[in-house]
This record gives C-alpha cells, sequence and structure tokens, in this order.
RNA sequence: GCGCCAGUAGCUCAGGGGAUAGAGCAUCGGAUUUCUAAUCCGACGGUCGCAGGUUCGAAUCCUGCCUGGCGCGCCA
C-alpha cells in the first residue's frame, strides 16, 4: 500500500474544505493556489477567461503576503474594466479559506495571498518520509508523468591531454542538471563526448612508440603519470624532429587506416587517459558519466554526409562539402558554411556532432538532449540544431538544447592560467580546494568539549575533501549561467555568505540537533502534527515548502543558481528560526508535541537542504 | 564589418514585465551568562552603462549608441 495514503488516513479527519487530497500533496503550492485561482475566475468572469500561470508568483516582500496575483491588471485591458474592481469580484469568487488567509486587494489591483498556518500545518505534516530504497527523498513531489529520454553531452575531454580547470563547468553543471532532470522522473543518461581521435594522437602514438617500447609488450598496465608532460615532450619531438614528424604523420595513416597494432597502442592509450579522467570524477562525486568519444562515430561519419547528400542539403563550396543554414554569415557576409567533410576528403567536428546527435534520437530513442558547453561555441549548435532539424534527424518531438556558460576567470578578472601562464590541471585545483578546506575547517575553536574537538583524524580528512570539493562546485552553481565568473579562493571557503561550507554547516549543526535531543529525525512519528506558532518558524516552514515549486522552475530553466540561492534563503531561515534570541527553543520546547512538531520541521529543512545539495551534486557530512 | 554574452551598492554577484531593486563581503553600531559564536539584529551604501521606444507598469522587452569579453570554412 502506498505508505502516502496510510499517512493520510491517519491523520484523521478533515472537513470537506480543508482536506488536502493525495494529489494535492505532490504539488507545489502555486499549483494549488493557482487552480482555485482559474475556479474563481471562470465564476467571476466566465469560462472564457483564461489565466497565465505567470500572473502567480511569490512576492518579493513579506508584507504583501506571501504569492501575489496579478493578472487584474492585464485583464482590465482585456475585459474593459477596472482592474481593482476585476480583482475585488476574483476575491470574493476566490475559495481559499482552507490555505489562505482572507486575500487583500492592494495596489493597482494586485491581489496578494498569505498563507495560513493551518495549511502550511498540513501541507509539511503530509511530506511523505524518505523512501529509503530511492536514490532521491522526493520529499512529496511527483515525478513526471511523461517522461523524456535526456541525454546530457557533458564534461568532454580532449584524451591527449590532462582535464583542466576548462572542463570544470561542463561536468559540474552537467551533473547537477543530469540530476535535476532525474529527480524530476526523467530517464537521463550523461554522455562523456570525449575527444579520443585526431591527428595528435599519431604523434602522441608515436611518442609513446618511441619512449617507451618496453610499455608496448604490457599494454594493459600502461601507465603515463603525467600526461599534459607527455603531451609537451611529444608535441616538442614533433616540432624539433624531422624524422619523427614524419613518424607521426605515419602513425595518423595507420591509426586512420584501422592498422590493428596502432589500434591496441590508442585503445591503451585512451584507457589510461579516461583513468585520468575518472579519478578527478571520482574526487568529484560523479559516477553516471558514459565515456562515448568522438571515435564511437567514426564508421558512421561517411554515412552521415551520404544522407545529407541524398537529401539534397550538401554543397560543395572551395572542394568541401557543405550544408548551407539560412541566417549564417561570415565575416566577409557571404553565407556561412556548416562543414562536413574537408576538401582532403577528411570529416570534421562537426561531422561527428551531427553523427552522435543522429545515433542518440534514431538508435538511444533521445527526446531531449542537451549540450552542457562553453557559450563561444553558441553559434556552432545553432548551426548544428538547424541542420538535424533539416536532415529530419531531429524530428519535432525531439528538444535540443544547448546549455551555454561563461568562462572562469581569476581573481583579477583575467582568463585562468597558471604563473607560467598554461592551463591549470583540474586535479591540482581539486587538490588544492582540499588542502584549503582543511585549514579552514581545523581554524578556530578546538575544545574538547565541542562536536568538532571530538572529530577523529578520520572524520577531520574526510571533511576537508568534501567541504574543499563542495566549495568549488557549489561556487560554480551559484553562478549565473551565462556570465563568466571570477575563482576567488577566499570567497568560496568563506563560512558566511552563500556558499558550501556555510550550506554544510547548517545541514551539519541541524543534524546534531538530532543527536543532541536524543532523537533519530527518522524515527520521529511521520503522523505528528506540525503546529506553527512563532512567527520565525513560521517563515521557515514557508521556506521549506517552497521546495516544489523550485524543483519546477528547476527543471524548467535548468539554471542551479535558482537552487543555491533558495537554499542560502532555507538556511537563513533556519538560522533565525534557531537563533536564541529571535527564534524559538528545540530540544527542550515545552510541550512535547510543541518539541516534536519542531524537530520535525528541523528534519524536513535537513532533508531540503541535503536534497537541494544532491541535485547540485553535492554530498553533506554529518558533522562539521 | 556581422553575430553572441556581459555591464546592477566600494568589491563579488542575485534578480530577466509588477509594488519602495536584493544578498554576501567590506565599513560602522547593537545583542548574547551559547539547544555548535561558523549566530542574530540594525545602519551605511544604487541615475540597474547611456539615450530613445513599447506598456497601466521596464533593471527586465524593442531600437540605437558606449565599454569589456568571445565567435565568425576546411581545428576541436
Amino acid at each position: 500500500m502506498d505508505p502516502r495514503r496510510q499517512r493520510q488516513r491517519a491523520g484523521g479527519p478533515l472537513g470537506p474544505t480543508t482536506r488536502i487530497n493525495r494529489a494535492s500533496m505532490n504539488r507545489s503550492i502555486p499549483d494549488i493556489l493557482f487552480e482555485r485561482l482559474q475556479a474563481a475566475a471562470a465564476t467571476a468572469f466566465g469560462p472564457d477567461v483564461a489565466l497565465d500561470r505567470a500572473w502567480l508568483r511569490s512576492t518579493n516582500d513579506p508584507k504583501f503576503g506571501d504569492y501575489q496575483f496579478n493578472g487584474a491588471l492585464p485583464l482590465a485591458k482585456q475585459l474593459g474594466a477596472k482592474p481593482r474592481e476585476l480583482a475585488d469580484k476574483l476575491k470574493d469568487a476566490l475559495a481559499l479559506d482552507d490555505l489562505c488567509a482572507p486575500p487583500e486587494v492592494a495596489g493597482p489591483g494586485f491581489l496578494n495571498l498569505r498563507l495560513s498556518t493551518d495549511f502550511l500545518n498540513r501541507y509539511l505534516q503530509e511530506v511523505p518520509p524518505a523512501d529509503p530504497a530511492s536514490e532521491y527523498d522526493r520529499l512529496g513531489v511527483a515525478p513526471a508523468t511523461q517522461p523524456d529520454k535526456v541525454v546530457v553531452d557533458m564534461s568532454s575531454p580532449n584524451l591527449a591531454k590532462e582535464m583542466h580547470v576548462g572542463h570544470l563547468r561542463s561536468t559540474v553543471i552537467g551533473e547537477s542538471v543530469a540530476r535535476i532532470l532525474e529527480f524530476a522522473g526523467h530517464d537521463v543518461e550523461r554522455v562523456n563526448h570525449v575527444g579520443d581521435w585526431g591527428t595528435q594522437f599519431g604523434m602522441l602514438l608515436a611518442h609513446l612508440r618511441a619512449t617507451q617500447p618496453q610499455a608496448l609488450g604490457d599494454l594493459d598496465h600502461l601507465a603515463i603519470s603525467d600526461l599534459e608532460g607527455f603531451y609537451r615532450e611529444a608535441k616538442q619531438h614533433f616540432d624539433s624532429d624531422a624524422a619523427f614528424a614524419d613518424e607521426a604523420r605515419r602513425t595518423v595513416v595507420q591509426l586512420q587506416g584501422g592498422d590493428p597494432e596502432t589500434l591496441r597502442i590508442w585503445r591503451a592509450f585512451c584507457a589510461e587517459s579516461l583513468r585520468h579522467c575518472h579519478a578527478v570524477y571520482a574526487a568529484l562525486d560523479i559516477t553516471r558519466l558514459v565515456d562515448r568519444g568522438e571515435s564511437f562515430y567514426n564508421a558512421q561519419l561517411a554515412d552521415v554526409v551520404d544522407e545529407l547528400s541524398q537529401k539534397g542539403l550538401v554543397e560543395k563550396s572551395e572542394g568541401a562539402d557543405c550544408v548551407f543554414v539560412e541566417g549564417f554569415k561570415t565575416r566577409e557576409g557571404e553565407p556561412l558554411p556548416f562543414l562536413v567533410r574537408k576538401s582532403d576528403g577528411g570529416f570534421l567536428y562537426a561531422t561527428t556532432d551531427l553523427a552522435a546527435a543522429r545515433f542518440r534520437i534514431r538508435d538511444c530513442g533521445a527526446t531531449r538532449v542537451i549540450y552542457v558547453v562553453g557559450l563561444p561555441q553558441k553559434q556552432h549548435f545553432e548551426m548544428l540544431f538547424a541542420v538535424l532539424r533539416k536532415a529530419g534527424w531531429a524530428h519535432e518531438g525531439v528538444q535540443l538544447e544547448h546549455l551555454g556558460f561563461g568562462s572562469m576567470l581569476d581573481a583579477s578578472g583575467a582568463p585562468f592560467k597558471t604563473r607560467a601562464g598554461g592551463t591549470v590541471k583540474l586535479k591540482n585545483l581539486l587538490d588544492e580546494a582540499v588542502d584549503r578546506a582543511r585549514i579552514v575547517v581545523e581554524a578556530g575553536n578546538d575544545d574538547p568539549e565541542s562536536v568538532r574537538g571530538q572529530l577523529s583524524a578520520a572524520d577531520r580528512a574526510h571533511i576537508a575533501e568534501t567541504v574543499g570539493i563542495a566549495a568549488v562546485k557549489y561556487f560554480d552553481l551559484s553562478h549565473n549561467l551565462s556570465t563568466d565568473y571570477r575563482f576567488d579562493w577566499d570567497h568560496m571557503l568563506a563560512l558566511d555568505g552563500n556558499t558550501a561550507p556555510y550550506m554544510l554547516y547548517a545541514y551539519a549543526r541541524i543534524r546534531s540537533i538530532a543527536r543532541k535531543a536524543g532523537v533519530d529525525f527518522a524515527s520521529l512519528p511521520a503522523d505528528a502534527p506540525i503546529t506553527l506558532e512563532h512567527e520565525s518558524e513560521i517563515a521557515l516552514a514557508k521556506a521549506v515548502a517552497r521546495f516544489p515549486e523550485i524543483v519546477a522552475s528547476l527543471v524548467r530553466d535548468l539554471r542551479p543558481s535558482l537552487l543555491t540561492e533558495y537554499l542560502f534563503e532555507l538556511s537563513r531561515s533556519f538560522s533565525r528560526f534557531y537563533d536564541r534570541k529571535l527564534g524559538v527553543r528545540v530540544i527542550d520546547a515545552e510541550p512535547e508535541s510543541l518539541r516534536i512538531s519542531r524537530l520535525r520541521l528541523c528534519d524536513l529543512t535537513a532533508r531540503v537542504i541535503h536534497t537541494g545539495l544532491q541535485l547540485l551534486g553535492i554530498p553533506t557530512i554529518e558533522k562539521m
């Protein structure tokens, strides 16, 4: 039996107007309110008047209530009436007694809605417990009824080199987006479209043959500790030794020609490079990434161009095969071609992208493909999508999105480089994050009586690792996707402000309340009533209750910064709630029913923070 | 030249048709015999790059301009 149904029954008799039906429990508060507004509008203005969902929004000032409906203003024009009169009529037709205080018409015609504590009590009380068998604590949010098959194209480093800071954003944003869509109930595949093919591999394999002949006999154990250094050596070898350069070019031909021995070395090299990548992914807590590099599509490239030709989309231009799409121009104002085959017969990045998209849609059944790739490639994806549509590979039921993002800059606003001007290895950056986090975490109060004073060395190491990585991820995700941002260690590791250390501490502190109170949050009676009294706990309850609507906006807009902002607000609400001066007592609250209610509110807050951070790809820690 | 992204408080950034534009940091002031002081409250601080336009209403949408970054055929 559905546990949610069971508890609702246990919740006791609710009158017909105060009853929240089971379906509504899974819905966001604005969804519930909007339904009422629609019903009221039908009564007040007739069935033909359609309301726009965007007219209902949360207020930006508590004095206007919690939600405001602004529809009277646009409707005034449509219906030829005065906005305030319409708002009054709507208010009179509105049946909201079970949800809100009596609505108020304010300003030019805003309808202000303030949630009642009664409703909040019930809304939160009916949040189902986490299902231990499920990856995500759903917190009452229903999964999508029509799941998409989503491919998230993310990370995608070049296997010829080490992952560098330029791969951080795609990896971190891609993971978060994947989790958000997973949480929403979609079938998500994270694809690592690695660069595992191309001329530079000729150079690398030739260099490997020249410098480590012994390794060729035992390719299963090929180990290159410093890939970046290896690449530099190979490049130098190539530039300084003409005979070697010829050898490198011959190796490219062998590789492309399918020479088994060369392929064997190539495979071993890619495997070793991927091991480096996955060490970084492990540090970043990214586990379900499918490595499907460019070479996977090699055998499909000729067919892609053939099919485009058959469809009459290919034109020869200066010896190359091109598809022309309307609306794109070159520097000189000529039509800009989308090159799919070079004049020498070779294929390009664009060809591989076409093949990959076709494969994902046609062979994997993807209904949505999201490319988490930097903003500079925006035009490339616009053209790619246009060609995919023209070719019919992306039919109407398929959603294609380029989720572009800005660059990471250093603290002075310059491109992020080492002192010597080279690229910064992602691994080094993450190591530094953990080192710096260790210093932050070990600083300050070390009283042996305190929680922190009793942490073991292993605990401390684990905390430093979690906080360091979380700081980097959270800082990235808390920025608007489209802007460049300045990488700032002090900022991201600060214990104040909208940072990972703050969020993780907030979570750990709430979890410690249970220990201190001698209870296990998970075994608090799920049907114990929640009774909100104090202003600070009502504010906290409202913040917790916004979680479903935040999830909905995340799924719609794929903007993780909306989530970090919400989590920060929620944590601040919690701090006020728990403040000794302006908040309430929890552990020693009386009577017992109030204590249980407040502990449950703590638990719900912790669960929302936990799940929210999980959607950002950040694990929590119990003590800090 | 064309296109894209950005320009919001001293600094770093949110907010992308709705009421008096927000937060953190910094600065200044206050609380507290601690349910983790990694807390809370308050003050200071803005011509939302500039100029027009649309709208009952614009930081938000449109047009033009200024500044910065990036992209613009056989690299990925």
